[in-house]
Parts: structure tokens; sequence; C-alpha cells
DNA sequence: ATTCTGACGTGGG
DNA sequence: CCCCACGCCAGAA
């Protein structure tokens, strides 16, 4: 952890603290907002010390296609689709139904 | 130091 | 529509 490179993560954490109730987004979103759209794999590494952060809603944060690709990083494997159930989130075999419905896009409306 | 893999995304066949 | 390959950066073996 130099000084700046622990930033990426910091804002990582930062906007997926600010994805709304009910809503989620997905890794290539957020890797675009903070300017990395090509390490879009950054995003989820960054996740994966997202346990560090207690804000930090990972189970709202999917792949593109509203796909539950970081479940097995959870505690079990059904509690991130449970998590996204309890805020009104329709899953169904790890796929988020209506995806672009709950989808909510940081730079559009950040 | 080198190699592989990984919570992704896009493009081409 | 499905499958394969490449790029990206970081961490672990």
């Amino acid at each position: 952890m130099t000084t700046d490179n622990t930033n990426f993560f910091q804002k990582v954490y930062e906007v997926a603290k600010r994805i709304p109730y009910g809503r989620v987004t997905s890794y290539g979103a957020i890797a675009k907002y903070l300017g990395a759209a090509r390490s879009a794999r950054m995003v989820g590494w960054a996740m994966n010390g997202s346990h560090n952060m207690p804000d930090v809603p990972a189970h709202r944060v999917v792949n593109k296609i509203g796909l539950l690709t970081g479940k097995h990083h959870f505690d079990g494997t059904t509690l991130m689709q449970q998590l996204l159930e309890s805020e009104g989130i329709e899953v169904i075999d790890n796929q988020i139904v209506n995806f672009e419905k709950h989808f909510w896009d940081p730079g559009k409306e950040l």
C-alpha cells in the first residue's frame, strides 16, 4: 500500500456505499466511473478487501449481465441472493430479474 | 523473478 | 446464440 494506489480501493468503497437501497450496479460501471474502465477486475478485487469496510454492500455489485458471480465470496452461497431479495430484488438462479430496472449508474445518477 | 489466476468487459468467429 | 481470446492490474504460490 503505497499511498495513492489505495485511493482506488477507497473510491470503490465510496461508490459502493452510495448505492441506493434496492439498487444494483456492475463492476464495469464503477470502474468506468473511477476512470479504470479497462480494469473492471480491480473493482472486484477491491471488493475483496471490502470486508474491512462496514458499509460496503458488495452484494449490490454484480457483473454487467446482473449475474451474482461473486456470491461464492460471501459467508454462505445464498447469502448474497437473500440480501438482494431482502431489498426487493428478485433473483433467479444467481441472475437478477429486471436487472436494468434495478441498475444504478454511478456516473449517471451520482 | 516468473507464472497463474481472478468478484470483468469487449470483440471476433 | 455460443465459444474463444485478449486486455487490465494486483496478489498468491
